[in-house]
DNA sequence: AAGACTGTGGAATGTCGTTCCATATTGGAA
DNA sequence: TTCCAATATGGAACGACATTCCACAGTCTT
């Protein structure tokens, strides 16, 4: 599809054309126009405009919407993870966690890299998006101590929670933003916390019962208090969960009525 | 938009055309459509014509084609959680693996659930999918005894990390059926490790050196595997991990130099 | 029986991704 | 230099799609 880069006589090739088009030139509109309009503005129509070209000259360069979609969320993602690790290496776990950070706030910058993260992680979850991300959460892991045969598992556990909650965290931030322009965030949170207590108190006793709080929660502390657990469960001896044993770390819980859970129950389909 | 099911009268009116259209039937008729012909399937004029009626006719039951990609999601997901409690009602930690577990076949068997779910979590988090996901996770948790101010980073963990692991296993599963019809299953993920042997070795150290494990892995067992570690996160003695202590649980891993490592403390946020 | 509301089928509309092709620009070969 | 093939570009045209619109049928109420 496209063409190769990179012969000794490109050298000059820049000068050609006062403003040559490049797959990068292309990509980086692609996340501009991403960033600007959101989700939905980025059409090729846009994309000629804003490039003064035609579609041709834009499918020489790129395969096909989907492929500059993965390239824009991948570079985005790349940038993301590119900053400096501390100078003095900091300890694994702070290592993670400013990965995790790094990622959320990419995230929140750019409200489409949910979406578009979670639409590659679940349609080609080998791309490059996935070992990048991987990598970076699992080298800290490894450095952590834990035995190899659980790298896998806690790398899997900390992708999948950090893609998840900073998604889940760009969406509500998103949400205040788009949907109401003179609501606040305090609002936003006082009108999601009440409809959880609406919720019905036999069908959603658990959620109902953190509606309180969401009141005042902090975003970023709520996440990394996730992370936490996470290193909480990679760290711990295995021994301590595998198959029988009961938490005593702390006292039973006030009646647990584990017995009467109903399903939530709705109807079956096929 | 819709109008008001539920009255009085309405007991007759499911007779009174041969196949009366119904939001229930298009719901389940785009179920289908989407099993059968994946993603990309559901259009409304496969719609029109399996239910052998007009577009406007649809329109008048659902709102848009989100709407009813939400509503499919929901109805395939409520299914999934709707089975009965074991009769004796197993441990928490029994129920939490067997909510997973539902979820984890329920997204293998419609490959298109995996993107669905990713996307209403990153654009609506807190539609009806979700919530429903949260309870039957959470509920549980609540039961393993967990103090309260842990409930909802636990709950999210859980939720993060079920969704995005059966989401990444099926789409995995697809590329084995799709991709190559006569490849198995064995052969797909040899194909994959070498993939990940031959990566940059400095860039990719981490996910280089879980190459070959990806051959001999069992899917099913790497999934639980995850949801153990994050359930010993979640019963993990909180001030354990918080922000001083290193993991003594295993003996040090070879060459790891987190013997210098030292008391994490979250960087300031913005 | 008549009117009003609910529900239906299908044609029309506009946007989108993508393809196609005529043409321009370039580097090298003659 | 002149010419050619490869590279690259702009824009018209196409087909598929979601959605809207409207004429009309079925059903209920009175």
């Amino acid at each position: 599809m496209c063409q190769d880069e990179g012969m000794a006589t490109r050298t000059r090739r820049s000068q050609r054309r006062t403003e040559a088009l490049s797959r990068e030139r292309i990509i980086e509109a692609a996340v501009e126009l991403l960033d600007a309009t959101g989700e939905g503005g980025l059409t090729f129509r846009a994309l000629t405009e804003r490039l003064a070209t035609g579609a041709g000259a834009i499918y020489w360069h790129v395969a096909n919407k989907g492929e500059l979609l993965a390239a824009a969320t991948d570079a985005v993602v790349a940038a993301a993870l590119a900053v400096e690790p501390a100078q003095p290496p900091g300890s694994p776990r702070e290592e993670i966690r400013a990965v995790a950070l790094g990622l959320f706030d990419a995230i929140e910058e750019h409200p489409w890299l949910a979406t578009q993260l979670a639409i590659q992680l679940s349609r080609s979850p080998w791309g490059s998006v996935t070992p990048r991300i991987f990598e970076s959460l699992g080298r800290p892991v490894r450095a952590l101590g834990v035995p190899e045969d659980r790298w896998f598992t806690a790398g899997s556990v900390l992708v999948h929670y950090v893609l998840g909650a900073a998604g889940q965290n760009a969406a509500n931030a998103a949400s205040v933003r788009d949907l109401a322009p003179g609501v606040d965030r305090a609002e936003f949170l006082d009108t999601a916390s009440k409809a959880w207590e609406e919720l019905d108190p036999d069908d959603y006793p658990f959620t109902r019962a953190l509606a309180g709080r969401l009141r005042d929660h902090d975003d970023r502390e709520q996440f990394l208090g996730g992370v936490d657990l996470v290193l909480a469960g990679i760290t711990a001896d295995p021994g301590r969960v595998s198959p029988k044993s009961l938490p005593a770390a702390f006292g039973q819980a006030p009646g647990s009525d584990s017995s009467a859970t109903q399903a939530v129950n709705g109807r079956a389909s096929t």
